[in-house]
RNA sequence: GCCCGAGUAGCUCAGAUGGCAGAGCAGCUGUCUUGUAAACAGCAGGUCAGGAGUUCGAUUCUCCUCUCGGGCUCCA
């Protein structure tokens, strides 16, 4: 018998006899190696332990220290959920199962279209940790396509899943069924248990356990509005229950921050249910920061050349028409409003004979309004670039599953802005606007940042390939003269042009889209824009479209989740409360009061008809930056004692001390 | 839009095989006059999301609608 050469990571080589496999390796090298080793990359591919190794092949051992090796477990642990909803539903059925971010999922149909409830979870867990305990080996089996359907005879998903992973490339077919050599792979980790699965998985069921199953949800079957709804799982899996912890932490952690929970703990905004579905309206203290955030924008706005314009709601439809939005974003609008010409002034549209009347819609944009501003003159180049901003509301129709806080509404106010450009000129133009939205976003405390490149859509998208590759170019040389991190986002773009996304990371890491850039030859052309060049001809301009909020109402809402409500002082809507310790500090209370509105602060006194105790932490819960308290003390030598958010108290500072203070705060946006 | 779940006081929640609806916090009124995260007492607060049905009787059972939550699909 001869040997087969193993290349190892760290360069060296071992020769082991033939047939030899990653866990004769894994043993070769040591008896800890041997019991740590989860599964082998061979060649760049996983695979399992009990595979053979092929002569000279490049090997690395994964084990739990491998970054590599929670996308195992979790797949291995997605395979024994299935194993145990099988074991607990007798006639279920189950699709596919994957790892992804933080856990896994896998879909089930349950017999007589039953559904999972929340005690099942519990159920399904326990089962779940009894395969676990047992310590199952997970041994892989292959079978010939047509022994392979024999197998899942009960199981039609699977039976989908391998015809096309068979038929051609389909990517997740692949994911889920590996029909290389016109075999299909299968695993059985108990008597009668056998799922179909591309592997690899970890060596047997007791290398898992730090899971948790998290939710029941419905799901398309490979996601399809066409197919049948299947019963998903979700739960989330790590190497040890420190890891496991952590991340249900975090999950605590990002539902405390969640704005729609603060929203209304901190009176900012509420969701009337009388207005409807996806219409948000701001209560004072939401409304100011609100005022603060627009007006810090309108500044800087104006500061790099910006003119502001305002528009109307609604619209004709022939403006839509003409954009194009009714031909593909139909769906997305309000219906329209129909006015007929004896409902008003009879005989006054004899463009529409009696009956049928005039559409109105509500506009889901700002820009062909926009347009018809560029158009209410003949322009010059040397207008150009002309920039109009505008804080534009604008109704979508979200359909009622998708609607959720502020981040995603049918009402909403954009920070829109429209630069008409020469082609010549877009480049430059593209490059000082992304270092502008970087800048300010960087000023409402966001600065952790990737940006996204979208590019033409499959379907929807009007535009020759040419003018694609042209603006989709354009966008491409600015993002990559960032120096941060692009992301490709294939067939992401608008239908009339790409983007460049901002991608912000907020305080617990999560990320956010926020602004958008998006170069249009489109809507120039549909709406016959020109201006007269140096050389007295008549050009098209080129439009670009962008919003650095995205939508003021979720930018908000990022904002509390990034603040966890603890607004900085700039944006809080009370920064300092004021708080006499008894009745007779009450005039000097509001003195001190005074005095600071005078510096332009938002100030409230509470008097004392409460314990100081307690209107402290009532302070405390409402989360502002300063609460002031003063007492016989301070009325004597013209102080406050200082009790800032998150830092120590400091007694006997004087007015003027706490005034240079907040203004620094203020002035540093901290 | 689809699957699952939920809706009881301003908020967080309890409750009953179908028989007059409960607590804490918040609110109001008093007493207390307080030096850094919950003083004490009293009062008020509800078409049990809305509508229809079954029933002697429905907040409870059935159906429909609305709203919210978790997902899927979608997101100009």
């Amino acid at each position: 018998m001869s040997d087969i050469r193993i290349l190892l990571p760290d360069g060296s080589e071992r020769m082991l006899a033939e047939g030899s496999t990653g866990a004769d390796l894994a043993a070769s090298i040591g008896k800890r190696l041997a019991k740590d080793a989860l599964v082998v990359v061979v060649d760049g591919e996983p695979v399992d332990l009990s595979a053979p190794l092929p002569d000279n092949a490049q090997v690395r051992i994964v084990t739990r220290k491998d970054d590599d090796a929670l996308e195992h477990v979790r797949h291995s642990t997605a395979h024994v959920l299935a194993q145990a909803v099988l074991d607990l539903w007798p006639g279920a059925t189950f699709a596919g199962g994957p790892p992804i971010e933080n856990g896994f999922y896998y879909d089930f149909e349950l017999p007589e279209g039953g559904s999972f409830s929340e005690d099942d979870l519990e159920r399904i867990d326990k089962r779940m940790r009894k395969i676990i305990e047992a310590n199952q080996p997970f041994e892989r089996f292959e079978l010939p396509l047509d022994e392979a359907r024999d197998l899942m005879a009960d199981h039609p998903y699977k039976r989908v899943f391998m015809d096309l992973a068979a038929g051609q490339g389909d990517e997740e077919a692949a994911a889920e069924a590996d029909a290389s050599d016109g075999m299909i792979s299968f695993y059985r980790n108990s008597g009668d248990f056998v799922d179909m699965c591309r592997g690899p998985h970890v060596p047997s069921t007791g290398k898992l356990g730090h899971f948790a199953l998290q939710r029941v949800a419905g799901a398309y079957f490979r996601g399809s509005e066409d197919n049948q709804m299947l019963q998903r799982i979700y739960g989330t899996a790590w190497l040890n229950k420190a890891d496991l912890d952590a991340h249900l932490a975090r999950l605590e952690e990002a539902e405390k921050r969640d704005h729609r929970r603060l929203g209304a703990e901190l009176d900012l905004f509420s969701f009337p249910e009388e207005i409807g579905s996806g219409l948000a309206v701001f209560h004072p203290k939401g409304g100011t920061v609100r005022k603060l955030m627009e007006d810090y924008s309108r500044r800087r706005h104006e500061e790099a050349g910006y003119e502001f314009v305002y528009s109307p709601h609604i619209t004709k439809a022939n403006l839509f028409e003409t954009s194009g939005h009714l031909d593909w974003f139909a769906d997305g609008m309000f219906p329209p409003m129909v006015l007929h010409d004896h409902d008003h002034s009879p005989g006054h549209d004899p463009e529409h004979p009696e009956g049928e009347g005039t559409k109105y819609y509500l506009k889901p944009m700002n820009c062909p309004f926009h347009i018809l501003i560029f158009k209410s003159q003949q322009r010059s180049y040397r207008e150009l670039p002309l920039r109009m901003f505008e804080f534009g509301s604008v109704y979508r129709y979200e359909r009622s599953g998708v609607v959720h806080g502020l981040t995603r509404v049918r009402g909403m106010t954009q920070d829109d802005a429209h630069i008409f450009t020469t082609k010549e000129n877009m480049g430059d133009e593209l490059a000082s606007l992304l270092s502008f939205v970087l800048d300010l976003l960087r000023d409402y405390g966001l600065d952790d940042f990737y940006l996204e490149l979208s590019t033409r859509p499959e379907e929807k998208a009007v535009g020759t390939d040419q003018e694609w590759t042209e603006a989709t170019e354009a966008l491409r040389v600015v993002a990559e003269s960032m120096d941060l991190e692009l992301v490709l986002d294939e067939g992401g773009g608008a239908f009339y042009g790409p983007k460049i996304s901002v991608q912000a990371r907020d305080a617990i890491g999560r990320t956010w889209q926020m602004s958008t850039i998006q170069v249009d030859f489109q809507l120039p052309q549909r709406f016959g824009l020109e201006y007269i060049g140096s050389d007295g001809a008549r050009h098209r301009p080129i439009m670009i479209h962008r919003a650095l909020f995205g939508s003021v109402e979720r930018f908000f809402g990022v904002l509390v989740e990034h603040y966890a409500g603890a607004f900085p002082a700039w944006l809080a809507p009370v920064q300092v409360e004021v708080l006499p310790v008894a009745d007779a500090h009450s005039d000097y209370a509001h003195t001190v009061a005074a005095e600071l509105r005078g510096h332009g602060f938002r100030v409230d006194v509470t008097t004392a008809d409460d314990t100081l105790g307690k209107r402290i932490r009532r302070a405390k819960g409402q989360k502002l930056p300063y609460v002031l308290v003063v007492g016989d003390d301070d009325v004597a030598h013209r102080t406050v004692g200082v009790n800032p958010r998150g830092g120590e108290v400091e007694r006997n500072v004087p007015i003027g001390g706490f005034v240079d203070m907040l203004s620094a705060d203020v002035a540093g946006r901290n």
